[in-house]
RNA sequence: GGGCCUAUAGCUCAGUUGGUUAGAGCGCACCCCUGAUAAGGGUGAGGUCGAUAGUUCGACUCUAUCUAGGCCCA
């Protein structure tokens, strides 16, 4: 049975079982599994096969712990590219990495399995690194997935997968090819009771009592030369130093080039000091006043040399603007075999890296004196000695922050060790670094100065650790005579063995099993090799990656297009991946390099577990969604550091809501409404809609260039400003009345729908990059009712037609809208006057200049609908000028259409539905099937 | 201490080669609507552009210094 007819009921409003609630949390992983279930991303290869390639190689994160944010903004972002040059026609398979190596999961099976792991095989326990690292790969790709992330997740590589590990031998093989690699001496942090090198990480500083002793060196060279007063006296430059057992290496005293040091005279001598340390120099030692006879720049005193205080040897002047007066006397004791900074000092100034003191922390032979001391033990005796042969000025003792063993908690020592390293000005490396730099794109484009200026300063490359979770460093020694046998050939048939058995296989052989057959020392002819027990810096093992990615996929072409990374890779991966590729192809590995910034809290500080600052991921997924993630990401500079708070999340979710609200409007509008069947042409459009689609034409075209230059929260703006504004203020405003009282099949709702159709389907494939998961959504709607791909990531990104950008539409309504507002104004008042209440309860009486009036006149039948009032009359504004046009309120005549809410006089003159206006009548005449 | 970077309304962002009263959206306040309804619409109040000193007829836009913060080194 029919319900009978209800002219209330005779509206055409929204229908759509698109939920205006998102419910993202349990739905996103309901998006995942479908489109796993229909293997969407080979089906997004499958499309763009053949087509040009973009390749956006990711860097490898450390298979350790869960993501954070930093790690989700990278990746996201990645996605956005991939996702976008995908929908533009590109083959751009993704494929994800982990970088497995390295001392923090080292550290971390130590821990767990108790430090006993020193004298568990090795084999064994590289296993259990390998398990760990498999373990946190599984987790990590869960959670990228779970971020609506596209890629070869099935098949990432693997900085431990055998057949990497491969590559990484044997672009080790290149360099030692090119003659780049060298064995050389550098200070580590050593422990002399665990006899290992500790990383950095493994240092721990606590409080330590030391010596603090005051030691004169006596000039040897000419000082009168430098400082004309001191002609004729006995000179003497004084340090200081906590670790006299050092001494016995001091081959230098290093001062600063631009600090005044003091010639003072004291019981007849003189002594060399910064001046800025002379008073406190002086009262330590207990030497009273003293004559300053003359003050000199430290770079004057650059090469005078020293005689050391008890061993026959010089110590030279040099020059080091580390050199500090916080304590001392800013004349620096320099030993290259036992720190950092004098090792790099020494190298300046070409000294040898002297280190005195064995794996035990015992002075060798070349300490005659001491010879066999543990070097601690051995600060008395020496200062003792000191204090004897008349050269300490004075000794205390002093309590400071000393590094300790993470292990073992005693104090370590600092010794210089034989390292393995390759040569950045060997092979023109260096150089050739710089070129690819400059023919590489950096954006932003300081990117390029920054990483410049790191290649044009760094040492060369330590690619040596002394640990065990990594890839060997595949050289031998004779047994014979202790040559190094150092051959690309041999690296690459061990390279052979490793693609088989992986780099376990360096500890499973003996060295006669990796060699080849025959191989014998190039020096003396002996057969019996040792194996070279370091193993590669991880820098090494993830700088392969492209090489090691690409060997074994001929679809990826050479070089990569882009490589997109925090700044931190500057130094990091952008660094050891150019010179690694410039090993093995001699060009860099990537075309594009774009950077991104931090994730700082609300009050741009960073993020850490002591601050208690930390969000994670994870947290704003399971509150709000990964597409709120995403559009965070989307929203924000992101090429500088970028911010997130509870705050900046709940404006998020409700752009979201507003952008998914204006999709369901849409949607809802379009019920019925078949684009093939029901669409008109361009032409026959009512005006607004040709407006809305030139305002779509714009906003495409910003988009579309916005995301060729990676400017996604350009993108996020401007399409949330469209909703708000141009769609939801103006034009779904306007278009509610012809939509819902038209007749539903009229030419007037049809010409709307045509437009919300096409706004539709062009912002929801714009979207898809950034929200995949809304999008998607939207589209699977959207399928039912024409032919649409399969999944909106299968659809192609949306151009504009030429035809819709009218600049003579757009610039109309501009002046249209323009006095809209002043409309609005008006209106607003009379509201506040309680003159009125909804504004179609109004007619308004609009006085314009002659121009506005012809102006308004041209369109006077549409200004009712576009001001959304009942009635509009138009009125030469008295008097003459241009001024803005001025506006009246008053009640509008009539009764209110129960239908269309507009006010009209022919309420109630129609008998047969006395409650609708003329508009209404013919329409509802027609529905009640009374025609 | 060095290299590079950042600092515009409560939030996120725009501000072309220095030039009239510094823009947007959101948020906020007030109001309307109840046929996008855990929606929708309107009006309005908020910055002197991190600070200081310069260059200039004129600076958010150029220079210097400082402050706060970030990454990487030392």
């Amino acid at each position: 049975m029919d319900k009978p007819f209800s002219v209330k009921d005779s509206v055409n409003l929204p229908r759509t079982d698109f939920k205006m609630q998102a419910n993202l949390v349990q739905n996103e992983p309901k998006m995942l599994r479908f489109w796993e279930s229909i293997g969407l991303y080979e089906k997004i290869l499958r499309k763009n096969e053949g087509r040009p390639a973009y390749i956006l190689h990711d860097g490898p994160p450390y298979a350790n712990g869960n993501i954070h944010l930093g790690t989700a903004l990278n990746k996201v972002l990645k996605d956005f590219v991939v996702k976008y040059k995908s929908m533009k026609g590109f083959f751009s398979p993704y494929i994800p990495g982990w970088d497995c190596h390295g001392l923090p999961i080292e550290k971390r099976m130590e821990t767990e399995l108790g430090f006993g792991s020193k004298q568990m095989d090795i084999l064994e326990f590289r296993q259990h690194c390998r398990r760990y690292a498999e373990k946190y790969v599984g987790i990590q790709r869960e959670q990228f997935k779970r971020l609506g992330v596209f890629g070869d997740w099935a098949d990432p590589y693997l900085t431990m997968s055998y057949s990497y590990e491969s590559t990484i031998a044997r672009v080790f093989g290149d360099f030692v090819r090119m003659g780049n690699v060298y064995r050389g001496a550098k200070p580590v942090f050593w422990c002399i009771s665990c006899q290992t090198a500790l990383a950095e990480a493994e240092v721990e500083y606590s409080d330590h009592e030391s010596p603090s002793v005051y030691v004169k060196f006596p000039a040897k060279s000419d000082f009168g030369r430098a400082i004309p007063e001191v002609v004729g006296k006995p000179v003497s430059v004084v340090i200081w130093t906590t670790t006299p057992w050092t001494l016995p290496a001091n081959l230098a005293i290093a001062l600063h080039p631009d600090y005044d040091y003091a010639a003072v005279e004291v019981d007849g001598e003189i002594l060399i000091v910064a001046e800025g340390l002379l008073a406190s120099f002086l009262r330590d030692c207990g030497l009273g006043q003293g004559a300053v006879l003359a003050r000199v720049k430290g770079a004057v005193l650059e090469g005078q040399v020293c005689r050391h205080p008890f061993i026959d040897r010089d110590s030279v002047l040099v020059l080091a603007d580390y050199v500090t007066l916080e304590q001392g006397t800013g004349c620096v004791h320099t030993a290259p075999g036992h720190g950092q900074e004098d090792y790099v000092t020494g190298q300046r100034y070409g000294l040898p890296v002297l280190c005195p003191v064995d794996n035990e922390g015992r002075f060798t032979d070349e300490v005659p004196n001491w010879n066999g001391m543990v070097v601690f033990e051995a600060n008395e005796p020496i200062v003792e000695h000191m204090r004897r042969t008349g050269s300490l000025i004075q000794a205390a003792a002093i309590s400071h922050s000393y590094p300790h063993c993470w292990r073992c908690h005693k104090p370590i020592v600092f010794r210089s060790t034989k390292q393995w390293f390759i040569a950045l000005d060997q092979s023109n490396l260096r150089a050739r670094a710089l070129e690819e730099i400059k023919r590489t794109k950096w954006y932003p484009e300081w990117g390029e100065i920054r990483i410049t200026n790191m290649v044009a300063n760094r040492p060369d490359w330590c690619i040596s650790r002394q640990r065990s979770w990594g890839v060997p460093i595949t050289v031998f020694y004779c047994r014979q005579c202790g040559q190094v046998l150092m051959d690309a050939a041999v690296v690459e048939h061990v390279a052979g063995i490793f693609e088989r058995e992986g780099a376990d296989a360096w500890y499973r052989h003996s060295s006669a099993e990796l060699l080849p057959p025959g191989t014998a020392c190039p020096n003396c002819r002996h057969a019996e090799f040792d194996k070279e027990f370091d193993i590669l810096d991880v820098w090494f093992d993830s700088g392969v990656s492209y090489e090691a990615t690409s060997r074994n996929r001929p679809e990826l072409p050479w070089p990569s297009d882009m490589y997109l990374e925090g700044g931190d890779q500057y130094r990091g991966w952008f660094h050891s991946s150019l010179l690694a590729s410039l090993g093995c192809r001699n060009t860099a590995p990537y075309r594009e390099v774009l950077t991104h910034g931090w994730v700082l809290d609300k009050d741009g500080l960073a993020m850490s577990k002591s601050r208690g600052n930390v969000i994670e991921p994870e947290a704003v997924i399971s509150q709000s969604g990964a597409e709120i993630l995403r559009l965070w990401v989307g929203s924000v500079e992101y090429r500088e550091d970028v911010r997130i708070s509870d705050e900046i999340l709940s404006r998020l979710r409700e752009a979201y809501r507003k952008i998914r609200n204006t999709l369901r409007f849409l949607l809802g509008n379009l019920a019925g409404f078949d684009p093939t069947r029901d669409a008109c042409d361009y032409a026959s459009l009512h005006e607004i809609d040709r407006w809305a689609l030139a305002r779509l034409h714009q906003l495409l075209e910003r988009c579309g260039q916005a995301y060729d230059r990676y400017d996604f929260h350009i993108i996020y703006h401007s399409v949330y400003q469209f909703c708000t504004v141009d769609l939801s203020a103006v034009y779904f405003d306007v278009l509610k009345d012809r939509l819902y009282t038209s007749a539903a099949a009229s030419p007037e709702r049809r010409s709307a729908q045509t437009a919300l159709w096409t706004i539709l389907h062009h912002l929801v494939r714009l979207l898809a990059p950034l929200i995949p998961f809304t999008t998607e959504e939207v589209w699977q709607h959207l399928r039912p009712v024409t032919d649409l791909p399969e999944s909106v990531h299968l659809a192609d990104f949306p151009t504009p037609q030429a035809v819709w950008l009218d600049a003579g539409l757009l610039a109309k309504w501009d002046r249209v809208l323009a006095i809209r507002e002043l409309v609005s104004k008006a209106l607003e008042t009379a509201r506040q006057e309680n003159r009125i209440g909804n504004s179609l309860e109004a007619r308004i009486t609009v006085f314009a200049s002659p121009g506005d009036f012809a102006f308004l006149e041209s369109m006077a039948d549409d200004l009712r609908y576009i001001f959304i009032v009942s009635a509009v009359v138009l009125a030469e504004k008295p008097g003459v000028g241009d001024g803005q046009p001025e506006v009246a309120v008053d009640k509008a005549a009539g009764a209110k259409c129960e239908r269309c809410w507009n006010y009209s006089a022919q309420v109630g003159a129609f008998t047969d539905f006395p409650t609708v206006c003329e508009r209404c009548a013919p329409v509802v005449r027609t529905l009640a099937g009374k025609v």
